[in-house]
DNA sequence: CATGAATGAGCATTCATTCAT
DNA sequence: AATGAATGAATGCTCATTCAT
């Protein structure tokens, strides 16, 4: 679809804050249509379904999340700093974005199993940079090299998930960006060659 | 209500089995009441209203999901080893029921938020036994003693829940008990006083 | 049915009281059962339906409404003043009992169109008593003698149940009973021999 | 709402016929919307609910049942002529729309009480028509000036609607447009001055 | 491209009535 | 006679999607 197209950004972009203010369900297309300023069939011009608005929300906002990250961990720096910028950055970016925040870890989970393998998709992109890093660790020997590699990046994923979905629920009342380095040494620390 | 009365478990029973197998979303109460054997108007004697079988199904199988884990990690074991417990029994029972793992992973959190809040209150009292385990690790000198326990617990619980999430949403095609070793490892060697 | 039974009247009382503070639509049977203090399924040793409840109270309190208006406009008055004790007599009953008041005027008529027809048979009996004052007052030669008397019994009836539905949609809140003076000196005036 | 679009029209004369073919419990909105050629949820595009086509309905053709009897009530007539052009008129309205005659008397008093405080305040103008009529005859020295005018007009209106209640319940089976003069007569010789 | 009026499938819940005890 | 747990039919309303303009 004309997915450079302003109209396109206009939608994604109302749709974040009308699902972030008014909860997944009570979400209607044409309540996003009127925060998009355009008609309701215009969404249909851009997005083939509701569900693919949702879709497209997650890959627009994530690719731009994944990216960030990527670029943020491909300087020279050893794989336990690239962890600790990329706990850092998955932070800040959803600290600095709180209808996002709202919308990835509260209400887009609210859809449907088959809108969730979809959006599992989209992360898979995530969890290899998790995996790169981890590999990394292990040819430095930072790591252990008998780790199940596949479970691994889970688990990370799902700490610093759990960590926002977290502070999301807590209404956002403390700083999520502090808790980055206690969530790294648990994460370093498990993985650690020396441990043992 | 009459939680005590046969109808009431055969309702709650039904359910696990009718969302897992059509989605939270085509789970009709007229399809809960024909699979549970009663009439559509029955469920209403026995819970307040849709919404209401939900909340019940995940406080009856929680409940006996976290007591079941109280149990098991109450004996004379290290904190080390009641982790091990810990993770052993919450994938155990989870890979015992395919049903109630669909259920609890994948189509209770398509549910609106308030109900999502209720589910959390019911898993507080997961997390505390959880903390309890760190608290003793920490006494045992095993765990380092400057954690921010509140946020380790979560952490805990969001690697064990991406974990069995993962194997749900990859159709249980593996064993998921064999992580089990992986993740205490993960978090044993994550929390240690050694390390550093 | 077993009409005199103390839990026929104890369940048509019942009605009365839960209609009037409920209205119509929110009196359900099993309401009405709690407030008589007998099972569900008592009250149907006692009436047909509950379309059968409304009948048989409308019957009963009207019963007694048109005995007592019989009995008191029997004496040797003339027709004049026979008409004022009926004016009289009919608003100082529902004046002496705001619960059937509402009933009978507001709430009943919510009924369907078959109850309505029933309601109307047992007035029959109402008008008939009026029509018999009014052959009175012809014979007397109070009256006119070329009255078309079907109509004036029920444009006597209509006056008197407006008056009565007013007073009691204004809340009840005036004295209704002051109104029998002028209720009935339109009567006389508008039914007399010496007008023309 | 779209008051003069078509379909708000449409909507209206089908419930008319609707409700008075099925009475007003068995009009589903699925059934007035297929009388009325239109979806269901059109309905809602231009009442609120379902209780709303039945005060709209009520508002618009009692709107011009009143504005018809204001207009022919203007001339230069005196409070006695008026009085039957008004009871006439009512008479004639009603008697020429067989549907709308049994929805106003019978199936529109079914509703909750509610809506019948809504009906009420529409028939507060036809009240203040008929109010206007006796205060003329007051000054004309027609009528009593003693009268309790707040009284007399709703015995007025009060027997206007009985007689009418009474020829729908009697499947319109006489002339409701003879019954005029007689209703007229009594009115006028019950408010006389010349009485007494 | 854009509009927005119109569509119509889909479902939780109530409550009068029954009947085994 | 009395109970009250169980029944199951019946319906107003929402909202994603379409399509004539």
């Amino acid at each position: 679809m004309n997915k450079n197209k302003p109209k396109y950004k206009q939608i994604i972009d109302a749709a974040v804050v009308v699902i972030a203010e008014n909860g997944y369900h009570s979400s209607q297309v044409s309540k996003i249509a009127k925060k998009a300023g355009v008609a309701d069939g215009t969404i249909y011009l851009y997005f083939k379904n509701k569900e693919d608005i949702l879709v497209s929300l997650f890959q627009d906002k994530m690719g731009q999340f994944i990216e960030k990250i990527e670029h943020e961990t491909t300087s020279g720096q050893s794989a336990e700093e690239k962890l600790l910028t990329l706990v850092e950055t998955h932070f800040e970016q959803l600290a600095a974005d709180h209808h996002l925040a709202i919308v990835t870890q509260l209400e887009l989970r609210q859809s449907n199993k088959e809108l969730r393998y979809k959006i599992n998709n989209v992360l898979k992109k995530y969890l290899a940079v998790i995996d790169n890093i981890v590999d990394e660790g292990i040819q430095e020997k930072l790591f252990r090299n008998n780790l199940n590699r596949r479970l691994v990046r889970q688990l990370i994923f799902g700490m610093m998930d759990e960590a926002v979905t977290n502070w999301v629920m807590k209404e956002q009342k403390y700083n999520l960006e502090e808790q980055a380095q206690d969530v790294h040494s648990l994460i370093v620390y498990g993985l650690a060659e020396s441990s043992k």
